[in-house]
DNA sequence: CTATGAACCTGACAGC
DNA sequence: TGCTGTCAGGTTCATA
């Protein structure tokens, strides 16, 4: 579930409930949790041990805190992965599956994921103190350095629809199905027009929207359709109430009135606005004839 | 290298 | 009361 902005507010609340803290504990009670750290569950557990913690970073969906060893740990909340800062004598969660405990008598640290699809692990950084796993990623579209020109470009030598586009993590980071339904609705566009055939002033279009609508979400918190979003404190956002379309299917789009339809997307939905983002004659293309030349 | 779909999990809900 | 099927905010891997 959580995309940028969720992992934007998990990350603000996680510095200030855990940075400069020095890890006493840590158990881990599920390995799938840990799957991404090869090593196994006890090299993770070493390595965090003993560490005092750092300022929190993020890239796109995925977060971090540095450790004093110079190393980071690395978490993605999945579908229904949350970080949440409780008392230590708190009752365990149904689904705790990393447990942080520290040196002094603050809050501890919880990873509780009940479908698993998230994880943490240990990793090493580079020079900017990202880490080195994380670089396939590509920058998110609050990032300083994104380069807009360059994400053009690359959107336009593709050969697929404008959604598959803004969900590929290594062409911008940080939309999921959310808020690129959002984006491609306040953009006017559908989410199979092709890519190749884009024009600029569309793909920025999308690509700022697609910025603008987080940048809203995350002053409201953030969405939460149920409990299985939340910040460190347990507590969900309220921006599901500002979604112009996602989830309001037969509901009238808000600046045309026409019903808003669903329709399947990669075993998932898309929602879309049939007069305002009409769909492209021909769709996304993906039979390209190879020429061979010898 | 690029594009696509299945797999990875658990739980809620609708319909029978 | 079950059972079955569908759906859920994401990523990775195998296959063309």
């Amino acid at each position: 579930m959580p995309e940028l902005p969720e992992v934007e507010v998990v990350r603000r609340g996680l510095q200030s409930a855990v940075a400069g803290r020095m890890i006493d504990r840590v158990s881990v009670h599920h390995p799938r949790s840990v799957r991404r750290h090869a090593p196994g569950a006890d090299d993770f557990t070493r390595r965090l041990v003993g560490q005092r913690v750092g300022l929190a970073g993020r890239r796109g969906k995925y977060l971090w805190l540095p450790l004093a060893s110079g190393e980071v740990v690395t978490g993605h909340l999945g579908m229904s992965g949350q970080l949440v800062a409780v008392t230590p004598d708190a009752p365990a969660e149904r689904h705790l599956r990393v447990r942080v405990r520290f040196a002094d008598a603050g809050p501890e640290l919880r990873f509780v994921d009940q479908r698993t699809f998230g994880g943490l692990s240990v990793e090493d950084a580079d020079d900017a103190g990202v880490p080195l796993t994380l670089r396939h990623l590509a920058r998110d579209p609050f990032d300083p350095d994104f380069d807009e020109g360059e994400f053009v470009r690359r959107v336009r030598r593709r050969r697929t629809g404008v959604k598959r586009a803004l969900l590929d993590q290594t062409l911008v980071s940080g939309i999921g199905n959310i808020y690129a339904d959002e984006a491609l609705w306040r953009a006017g566009l559908h989410g199979t027009r092709p890519t190749a055939r884009l024009r600029m002033i569309d793909a920025l279009a999308v690509l700022h929207a697609a910025r603008d609508v987080m940048a809203e979400a995350l002053g409201s918190g953030g969405t939460s359709f149920d409990a299985l979003y939340v910040d460190v404190n347990g507590r969900g956002g309220y921006f599901e109430r500002s979604l112009a379309v996602y989830g309001r299917r037969g509901l009238p789009c808000l600046r045309c009135g026409a019903p808003i339809v669903r329709e399947p997307f990669m075993n998932r939905s898309s929602f879309s606005c049939p007069h305002c983002q009409r769909r492209p004659r021909s769709p996304a293309v993906r039979t390209l004839k190879t020429v061979t030349i010898s």
